[in-house]
DNA sequence: ATAATAATCTACTATACCGATAGGGTAATA
DNA sequence: TATTACCCTATCGGTATAGTAGATTATTAT
């Protein structure tokens, strides 16, 4: 299951997409907007921002705002940064790769050739999909 | 990420359905071989059981055995008995189906639109692979 | 019958993570 | 000077995970 942070990460870089002109957009217009905790979109933003997908300007009249076009945005970066791994298990993973303890032989588990096979579908879902692409 | 229950499950269901004969398999013998602790193991072998994946002898020579050819058995239905929900989100959801609190119009949220698209994939693998599948 | 075997059932524990909340101080900008 | 992002710390309830322990019941072999 996708945990809150990504789904509130994904919908406020959706609402940023889906601005007229790229003027920065204060934290608590985002989240009343998208009825999201203040301070824990704070946290989120902040992650997307040392992340490069966001740029913030402080003071008055300051706020987030995409950095990138929504079209080179890519849904499998966004994904990793805020959930994590694509794979559903470590040993499946390109860039979160762990050894299973309780496997011997990971070249005969069932598991893990099953789990393979539904990272590289989503792995190219997800790249197929800019921001672009789901916020319109 | 998966959890070990669907994990050990799902290498328990293998390790059956590699067996020669399909006479029973004691539960240590099973957790012996795949390196899962027993008491844990027994508890996801009883899902499996009430689940009507398995069968279950007692007494001497007992133990667990597939109920059905390993060509029938769906890794879908497994998943589902195991891991719960496919979709990665409660609103992207078929079968346990549930509204987000926080979105007021469901059919703009791009989320939702994204984590579907994941979810139809997702589903369309995992019902094309039965445990023959996966395991030979 | 009896003893050994192995599943079944109930209950518990420890740990970790999640989502959210609260507070405070600093830096930049209109 | 007010506003707003930035960056800490700390807390808290809830939930899920992973595993443990012990007692009970059904079956089989002797």
């Amino acid at each position: 299951m996708l945990s809150k942070k990504t789904k509130y990460g994904i919908k406020a870089l959706t609402f940023l997409a889906r601005q007229e002109d790229q003027t920065p957009v204060a934290i608590a217009e985002i989240a009343k907007a998208e009825h999201i905790s203040i301070k824990f979109l704070e946290s989120i933003l902040l992650l997307l921002r040392h992340s490069g997908f966001l740029g913030a300007k402080k003071g008055k009249g300051g706020g987030y705002y995409l950095i990138k076009d929504p079209k080179d945005i890519n849904m499998a970066n966004v994904y990793r940064i805020l959930e994590g791994p694509i794979a559903l298990l470590p040993c499946a993973s390109h860039n979160f790769y762990e050894k299973c303890d309780d496997c011997t032989d990971e070249s005969i588990c069932a598991v893990r050739k099953l789990m393979m096979e539904v990272r590289d579908n989503t792995l190219m879902i997800l790249e197929n999909n800019s921001l672009a692409d789901i916020a319109f």
